[in-house]
Parts: structure tokens; sequence; C-alpha cells
DNA sequence: CCTTATTGATAGTATTACCATCGCAGTAAC
DNA sequence: GTTACTGCGATGGTAATACTATCAATAAGG
């Protein structure tokens, strides 16, 4: 768990103009936006107001992202990147196929999620931005583009792994990444839905724990891969 | 079919300033609204480029909605009421439960959609700002707010109706509102994939009929309730 | 024919989303 | 100790966006 070795969370390099990591002012362009965009939502999240908080300006912000769009997408990025670690990681050494989708709802749903690492990134935000933004990623005129740029490779690559552990499981299931690209997808709106529009959903989330979501996704998930 | 008698399609009053039903501009408004997001992506449309597009003028379009973003919700609010619709008339008279969700899956991925009463409203065009752009509709920091307002009640609606389905096939189901949330997304994103990050899913969207979404989703759904 | 409602025309403001230029401070190089 | 480079802050500017206000023309209703 302590080791020294750190481990590197890839991004692509065309989402940003200056490596945000390599700087003190970039990694508090992350840090910072990360906070912000969770507290008044990305709509309402501007440079100008990501430099005020910073005590920088305006320009100095577009040194590093070409705009607010590619910052997101590069937060996003970041998180599936850490998400396929995480998976990584904790199904290390496991067998039982059955149980590392287990773990993988679990990593999902969990709420509280620090990680010692990657001090200047506060994990809890930017899952809470992953569940409240992330579909707008992807959601513009532009996917085509961004995705022949290689923007969406994170998520691509988490969702192949994760249907590898399906087909172990069920090696004839006829949709394996659909399947969890559904979950994914459901883990945040389910959350969403239970927090804000709970009448699109029996889950409810009073618990800090993984929660009612994770029972019902876990529910979907064994129910269809079991024979 | 051709019965003479019109039905309504009710939309949340506050959505709107001036009722766009009753004008020819309002009309007006509403169907080019719809052709011009599909075309050109929410974020990019404004209400001056519609005005444009109508040959009327932005302060003209403004006494009819307060923002884009009210628009939306109406234009979305407006889809959800018309798909119920769609249900109740194409499940009338339908005992089976199981044959009810089988219409419904129909009725969510088929991919042409005109309908003759209503002229000014493209509703192929609306379907896919269904797709690409309903999650903004509540993806917002007013989410809340908007809530209280009823501004979802369409959706809601819809989704209590197919859970009432789900139950009478199954009494004990646990989840019949969280499944059907999670149908009707599924059938949004799983499309949206298939025509945008491939790898995402298994589905692919080669025909014009109702196609491989509503294959898997057919097969998840049934999969998850036959005992 | 008069009243009212509806629209178009015009103008104006604040904010957003950028880009360009300049100069300074620190560092590293010779 | 000068040169050269990088990173950053400061300033200023532009075009577009998201509105609001005012007024005149006109169509519709009584």
């Amino acid at each position: 768990m302590a080791s020294i070795a750190t481990i590197q969370i890839n991004v692509n390099e065309k989402l940003f103009l200056r490596n945000p990591e390599h700087t003190e002012l970039g990694r508090n362009i992350i840090s910072n936006s990360i906070i912000l965009i969770e507290k008044i939502g990305f709509e309402n999240f501007t440079f100008k107001k990501l430099a005020a908080e910073i005590k920088s300006t305006e320009a100095s912000i577009y040194r590093y992202f070409e705009n607010k769009h590619k910052l997101l997408i590069y937060l996003v990025s970041w998180y599936w990147s850490w998400m396929e670690y995480q998976v990584d990681f904790q199904t290390n050494n496991i067998e039982d196929p059955e149980k590392k989708l287990d773990i993988v709802i679990d990593i999902l749903t969990q709420t509280s999620r620090f990680d010692p690492q990657f001090l200047h990134i506060n994990e809890d935000a930017l899952y809470r931005i992953v569940i409240d933004e992330s579909a707008k990623a992807y959601l513009t005129k532009d996917v085509d583009a961004d995705n022949k740029e290689g923007f969406f490779l994170g998520y691509k690559s988490l969702c192949r792994k994760l249907a590898g552990f399906v087909i172990e499981m069920k090696p004839d299931f006829k949709y394996p990444r659909g399947l969890m690209s559904t979950l994914i997808e459901a883990s945040h709106h389910q959350k969403f839905f239970s927090e804000h529009l709970p009448s699109l959903t029996e889950v409810s989330e009073s618990e800090g724990g993984s929660g009612e979501v994770s029972e019902y996704l876990r529910y979907l998930i064994f129910q269809l891969l079991k024979n």
C-alpha cells in the first residue's frame, strides 16, 4: 500500500497546451478547477473565475488549456485512467471473475476516494464532477473529431477491461462492452437520480458507504450473468 | 388511427412566457429550434441564429422563452409527454405486461417517428435531440429548483407508467422505477455510443429499423424480469 | 373605428471566450 | 556578468453571447 513507486496517470497530450503536472501553476489549475467546477457547475465555470481563485490570470490559464471543454475532458480522462488503475490494483491476484466484478462495482460506487498519491487532486470532488458533468464531455457535435484525437481512450480502455471480466465469467455473453458501459453510466445516473430526482429510482442515498446504488447494480449485473 | 379528435401534449406552463402553441410565430420557434438544435448542437445554438432562420428577431423569441435552457426543457418535456401518449395508445387493450414492455422497447428505439398530428414538430429530429442533449436538461446546478417547479414531470410520469408494467409482470421486483430509468437512459446512450464511440458497445446501428439497440435492451430487461 | 395584443426594429449592457503583446523574474549557459 | 530562454502576470482588445428596453407598425377583435 505505502510503496514509494509512483504510478502514472496518463492523459492524452493533445488535451493540453502545456502539461499541468509539470508546474506549480499547472497543478494549481487542476486542483482548483476541480473544486470550482464541483461547486458552481461546468456551465457557470469560467477561466476568469478560476484565475481569481488561484490569484493568477485568465491568459496564464489559457497557456495550459485551449478552452474549458478541453479541461473538462482532461479531468474526466484523468478520472478514467485513475479508475482503471484502481481496478488493476484491487483485482490483482484475484482469480474469480465474479469477485472481480464485485470489486468493480464497489470501486464505481464508493463515495470516499481519497488517494494520498495525488495530493493536488480531490478525488471526491472529481467523482461528483464525473457524475454531474462527464456526459457533457462527449455529448457535443465534436464527439467524432474528439474521438479521432483519442480523447476518450481512458473510458474505452476501462470499458474493455471490465468487459474482459464479463467474458471470463460468461464467455458466450453477447454484450460484454454494452453491459459494462451501461453499468458505468447507470452508476452515475442512478446516483444522480437518487439525489435529485428520487422518483426515478427506488435507490436512495442516505448512507455514506457504497449504499443502495451498488446493491442495485450488483443485482442487475449478476442476475444477467448468472445462467 | 385517423381519428379527428386531437390529443394534447401537456408541458409545464412555467417553461414558457407565452404559449408557443398558440401563435404562428410560436410554432415556428418550436419547429425551427428543433431543426436548428439538431443541426448545430445545443451549445452552438443561439436565439439570434434561430431568429435569422425564421426571419424574426431575438427579442421576439425572448417573448416566448426566458432562455435557451428553458426551451430545451420544453422540447424534452414535450417529447416525454408524447412518448407517454404513444405508450398509452400502443399498449391499449393489451393484457400481457411482457408484451407491453416489448412494445415500450420498440417505441423507445424506433428511429422513424413521424406523427401527422403534429405537423410543426419533426419527431425524428426531436428524437436526435433527446439522445444528444436531453441529459443537459437536468445535469445542471439548477436541477433541484427546476424539479421543484415540476419541469421533469413528463419524464417521471413515463417512468412511473413503465414501472407499473414491470410490477404487473413481476410484483415482487425490487427496482421497477430504477430499471425503467436505466432502460430509458440506456436506450439513449447505447444508441449514441453505437454511432460515435462504437468500442463502448457491441450494438451497431446499420439498419433503419429498431435494430440492435432494441435487441440488447430486450435481452437486458427480460433476462432480469423472467424468474 | 378604436383598442389591444403582437411583432419587428433598433439599440444597448454585461459577460464570456478568447488572443496578442509586453516586460519582468528566475535559471542555466558560456 | 552578460546572454538567452522560460514561465508568468498585467494589460488591453475583439467578437460573440445572453439578455433587456423602447418604440413604431400592424393585425385582430369588439
